[in-house]
This record gives C-alpha cells, sequence and structure tokens, in this order.
RNA sequence: GGUCCCAUCGUCUAGAGGCCAAGGAUGCGACCCUCUCAAGGUCGAGACACGGGUUCGAAUCCCGUUGGGACCA
C-alpha cells in the first residue's frame, strides 16, 4: 500500500520535473525564433507572455497524455543499468529468483532501517579533493535522509598515519562543514573508530574464517609473487595469484615454516559469481573464475583494506556505501568476506567518477592544488568547494540550475542524479563559482571571511578596531563584485589604511600637466559639503564635466592619487570612507609627486 | 594481459526513439552600460569518438572498433 503511494510519488516527481526540462526547452526556442527576427523588444511584457507561453505548453502537454509515465520509469532504469547489460537485465529486474548454486548478490532487502554512510579517509596529511568530494555525497546523502555521518580513520599503516596527519584531515572536513555523527573524537555506539586500535577484531575474524576453511596459509614471499606474475603475463596468463599454496600438505607448510616463513593469510574465492547493484552504474556482475585469491592478513599480521573496509561497514552496520569508482572492481571481494563472516547484511552501494586532471590522466599534483587545504588558503570558500565537487560529479537534472546553498544540496540531493564518467577539475569555473559565492555573503559575514585573510597580509592587526570593521564593511559590497577569491581583498583594500605608492601605470598618469587638476580636486574636496557620497559624486561629476576632457580622463588622475593604481574601487565610495583629511592629503601629495616628476 | 567502468562544445553537464538544424554553465570573442576594474545585459564561435545494425525516424536501443580509466598489483 505505501509502496504503491511512493510510487505515484515518484512519477508525479518525475512528471514535474520533465515539464520543467520541457519549459526550460520551449523557452529555448523561443530565444532562438527571438533570434531569428531582426530585433525585437525583450521589456517585461514579452518576457512575461513568453513565460505564460511556456506554460501552456507545458500543460497542454501533459493533458494530451503523449508521455507514458511507466514506460519512463522502466526505461530510466535500464538506462542506468548500463548499456550492455540491458537484454539481461529486463529478466532479472528486482523480483528476479536468484540463481541456482553459489551467487552473491548486493541487492538490499527493501527495509526502513535508518540511513548510515560512512567515510573512511587515510591520514596521509591535508584531504585531497578526490577524497572531499567522496566525503561531501556521504554527508549529503545522510542529511537528507536524516542518516548517520560515520567517520572511520584508515591509520592500519602505520609508516604514514602520525597524529598530525589525522588532526588535519579532520580539520580539512570541519571547514568544509561535514561534520560526522560518529567518529574517533566524538565517539558513537561502534567505538574505536580508528583501525589501528581495532587490529585485534580483524585478527579474530581472520582466525575465524582460516578456521572455518575460507582462508589457507600462503608462504609465498612477495619476490616469488611478483617473478610468478610477470612470467604469467609474459605467457599471456592473467597476472592474479596462482593458488600455489591453496593446497599444501601439512609436510609442505611444516617446511615452510621450518624455513622460517610467515604466512599470509589468503582468501579461498569459490566458483559462482557476484552481482553488485550499483545506484550509479546498475547491475555489475563479476564470475568468480575471474579473480583471484587475495590476500586479506599479511604475514606480519596485518590486514589489508579489503579485511578492514567489509568488517568495519559490516559491524557498524552501513546501509549506504558511496566511495570512488577505483574501488568497484573490489566490491565482489568484499561481499564474499562479509558472507563468509556468515552476514547477510546486504548494503546499497554508488560508485562515484573519480576526478581527473585536465589532461584525463589522474588527479595529481602537477594539475595545480589537489588538496582542500591548498585552496582553502588561497581564498576559496568552503560552500563554493562543496558546490563545485558535487557539480563536478551529479546534476539536478534540469541541465540548468548549478549553484546551491548547503541547505538547497541537502534537499536535491540524489544519488540518481550522479553522473557516471570521469569529470576533469576545472580550477576556472570553481573560481567562478566562487566570486558568486562571495557576491552573495552579506557584507558583515564577508567581512568575517575576509579577516584572516587582511591579516595574513598584515594590512590589518587582530584586535581591528572597528573603526577599520566599519571600513571594510562600508566597502564590501563594491569589493565583493570584484573579487573572485578571499586573497584578493588585502591588494584591494590596502589602500583604505595606508598611504599609497602609486604603481607604474598610475605614476605614469601623474605628470606635471596634470598637477593642477589634482590641485582642483584638492581645493573641491576640501569644502564639499556634507562630506557623503552624494555631494562628493555631484562635485566632483560637475567638475569632471567642465573641465572638457572625457570624465574618464580627468577622474584617473584621481584614482592614482587615492588608491595609487589605475585599478581600485569605485572612487567617490573610496574618497568618502577615507575621509576629508586623508584624501585632501593623498591628492596634495600626489601633485607634489606629479610636479617633480619629469 | 584478464576483468570491470566510462565516452555530448576546451571543461562540467541537459538529453528517457520524433519536441534536437542538440539546451544551460564555465572559459573564449564582440558589443552595450560605465569614474577604472569588475559586476550586469545582449550577441557570437564551440560537441553527439568511429563503424555497422534495429527503426518510417537514433545523441538516445543493439553489436563491434577506438580511446581513457580502475582493479588484479
Amino acid at each position: 500500500m505505501d509502496a504503491r503511494e511512493r510510487l505515484r510519488l515518484v512519477l508525479s516527481a518525475r512528471a514535474v520535473d520533465r515539464n520543467r526540462r520541457r519549459a526550460a526547452r520551449v523557452a529555448a526556442a523561443r530565444t532562438c525564433e527571438r533570434r531569428g527576427s531582426p530585433r525585437r523588444e525583450h521589456e517585461g511584457d514579452g518576457v512575461r507572455s513568453g513565460a505564460a507561453g511556456v506554460l501552456r505548453v507545458a500543460r497542454d502537454d501533459v493533458a494530451a497524455g503523449r508521455r507514458d509515465l511507466h514506460g519512463h520509469a522502466r526505461r530510466r532504469w535500464c538506462r542506468r543499468t548500463g548499456r550492455r547489460r540491458r537484454g539481461r537485465d529486463r529478466r532479472h529486474r528486482r523480483s528476479a529468483e536468484p540463481r541456482p548454486g553459489s551467487r552473491v548478490d548486493s541487492a538490499p532487502v527493501t527495509t526502513e532501517q535508518p540511513v548510515r554512510v560512512r567515510f573512511e579517509p587515510a591520514p596521509s596529511g591535508s584531504l585531497h579533493v578526490g577524497n572531499a568530494m567522496t566525503a561531501t555525497f556521504n554527508w549529503l546523502y545522510a542529511r537528507k535522509h536524516n542518516g548517520s555521518f560515520v567517520l572511520r580513520i584508515a591509520d592500519t599503516d602505520a609508516s604514514r598515519a602520525t597524529e598530525e596527519a589525522m588532526r588535519s584531515v579532520l580539520e580539512d572536513l570541519r571547514w568544509l562543514g561535514l561534520l560526522w555523527d560518529e567518529g574517533p573524537d566524538v565517539g558513537g555506539p561502534h567505538e574505536p573508530y580508528r583501525q589501528s586500535e581495532r587490529l585485534e577484531l580483524y585478527q579474530k575474524a581472520a582466525d575465524r574464517l582460516l578456521e572455518q576453511g575460507n582462508l589457507y596459509k600462503c608462504y609465498c614471499t612477495p619476490e616469488e609473487l611478483e617473478e610468478r606474475r610477470k612470467a604469467a603475463m609474459a605467457a599471456g596468463r592473467p597476472p592474479g595469484y596462482d593458488g600455489r599454496c591453496r593446497n599444501l600438505t601439512d609436510e609442505e607448510r611444516a617446511a615452510f615454516e621450518a624455513e622460517g616463513r610467515k604466512p599470509a593469510l589468503r582468501f579461498k574465492v569459490e566458483p559462482g559469481e557476484t552481482v553488485v547493484h550499483d545506484h550509479v552504474h546498475g547491475k555489475v556482475h563479476w564470475v568468480h573464475s575471474q579473480i583471484a585469491d587475495f590476500v586479506v592478513m599479511r604475514s606480519d599480521r596485518t590486514p589489508t583494506y579489503l579485511l578492514t573496509v567489509t568488517y568495519d561497514d559490516e559491524a557498524m552496520g552501513i546501509t549506504h556505501i558511496i566511495r570512488g569508482e577505483d574501488i568497484l572492481a573490489s566490491t565482489p571481494r568484499q561481499l564474499m568476506i562479509a558472507r563468509a563472516l556468515g552476514s547477510t547484511w546486504t548494503p546499497e552501494y554508488a560508485h562515484l567518477p573519480l576526478i581527473v586532471g585536465s589532461d584525463r590522466a589522474p588527479l595529481s599534483k602537477r594539475h595545480g592544488h589537489t588538496s582542500v587545504a591548498a585552496y582553502r588558503d588561497e581564498g576559496y570558500l568552503p560552500e563554493a568547494l562543496v558546490n563545485y565537487l558535487v557539480l563536478l560529479n551529479w546534476s539536478i537534472g534540469d541541465g540548468l540550475t548549478e549553484r546551491f546553498t548547503i541547505p538547497e544540496l541537502i534537499h536535491a540531493f540524489d544519488l540518481k542524479g550522479v553522473t557516471r564518467n570521469p569529470s576533469a577539475f576545472d580550477v576556472q569555473k570553481l573560481t567562478a563559482l566562487n566570486a558568486e559565492k562571495i557576491r552573495e555573503l552579506d557584507p558583515d559575514e564577508f567581512v568575517e571571511r575576509i579577516r584572516p585573510f587582511m591579516v595574513r597580509a598584515e594590512v590589518l592587526h587582530e584586535p581591528i578596531p572597528d573603526e577599520e570593521i566599519g571600513v571594510l564593511r562600508h566597502m564590501a559590497p563594491h569589493v565583493q563584485t570584484r573579487m573572485t577569491k578571499l586573497t584578493e581583498a588585502p591588494e584591494q583594500l590596502r589602500f583604505l589604511f595606508y598611504e599609497p605608492v602609486p604603481d607604474e601605470k598610475a605614476a605614469a598618469l601623474l605628470t606635471p600637466e596634470r598637477a593642477a587638476l589634482l590641485d582642483e580636486v584638492e581645493k573641491i574636496l576640501a569644502s564639499a559639503e556634507p562630506w557623503n557620497l552624494e555631494a562628493i559624486h555631484d562635485a566632483l561629476m560637475a567638475w569632471a564635466d567642465q573641465t572638457g576632457l572625457k570624465r574618464k580622463d580627468a577622474l584617473q588622475p584621481v584614482r592614482a592619487a587615492i588608491a595609487g593604481s589605475l585599478i581600485s574601487p569605485p572612487l567617490f565610495e573610496s574618497i568618502e570612507v577615507l575621509g576629508r583629511e586623508r584624501s585632501v592629503q593623498r591628492l596634495r601629495n600626489a601633485a607634489g609627486f606629479a610636479r617633480h616628476e619629469n
């Protein structure tokens, strides 16, 4: 009953979506039409009637019932399952009976259990933007469904995992605003959340699997494996483990032990097949004969990623595994481990496309910054980074909307909108988005955001006096439209706090013959009453007009005098904020400078 | 090498067999506005990887090729 209801809701939501899309298309068509006709008026009236037209078309289309909702729903499903398997999928869709034999199927049982997602960073320095994207998707999914976002630290590789590195990862996540419900610092019902503190659990699990016969001791050394792998490839055979130690006799084992060899524990892959239902890729299918036996415990008794991640995801009751596509291929092995552990746990999967560089190679240092911290230091807003990272691998589906606030993202986010192709990280687009977000900040917020950058550039010093905050606040709207990154704030605002030294272009304009102009402006400002924007504006505009010069030509030397540069925030506002005394002083100094040039 | 994933403007995407001579964003170019620079507005150039099929009709479905990527490592 309520399943049907839900279906109806979903279908109607899709209809709305589709209408919006169609409306956009119609609107676009009208634009083309307008383009075609030579000149048409674009004022309000036309736009409004255009909108009405859009509505009419969309509604008519629905009324005419040209769309078969159920047909669409089915096709959508197929599309998401990926092209190649389409034929097979139809047959096995959803209610398909599990095939006889050992078939592992990740198909989730529909339950009402609360959503639990996790993010598992390795604490190796600052968070990578790719990982940040994964974390963001998990976080959004948890927030959207009122679920829990679990943070688990993959620090079993002790060589790289320092306390310091872990702290900086946590700091990056916090900066992004991706706060977790359970994790190493906040605790939770499944402690501990650092895998280095769970080693015993993994070892026990491995021992159990060994007892059950799911694992066997493998005495091959890395060197031997490497050699045989090369040989196999040279001979055109698959390079996976050849199963040499799978059926050792007790004597052989004893012999290896006598040699002093320590065994790794390898998983015995049984024949069968695994189907993973992925929200992004649809059904992905593996035949076990293609999967080689894999190591679960190294010879030094440390667990491999395959074991730790599976054990913990199961133990922590993770319901949705949202992670990078690089691990898609290891999913069947994880499912095998889980089943061997006796679990019927069936999480849902979503494997996100990887972020690549401009040349489609994996994102690396040579493509520019790859760490979240670097973008923070460069003056990017966390909400811009989050918005951009989400955009990289997800779209709302209308083909139009790209800018979202965080609450909007939470509301709109949906695994269905995740895209499938690896996306190239484009700093230019991030920067554009950042600029838009900066413009949207209200002035007080803007001042708070630039504050550390002003201090770091030594333009201002903490504690910043209220008066200086006031100056920033006043100029905020004028510099916000002129900035793409917060790091640009100090250079744009410095002249309000320090007497500028004219840069090359400004100095070039401060010539002896222009000194008189500056004298005139100095007098005007000295007597401007009252001292407000309107009076300054009117007085200087009137003056500029009567100089006989173009306004621009008259005012640029003034700008050079006031700001020390030919590029600055609006001149009149700057003068107003600077105050009469300092403005007059600067004009006088500039005039002096001009007379002594040449 | 095997398995798996992916393929629409430079980049991110919309696209559910006919509303597509493919839409939006970003970047690029031009113009307008203008006290500079921005912002804003208008316009422009710019893509269905290739080859077969299926169909009255394919960016869309099927097969193959090519290219990129992941895992095995």
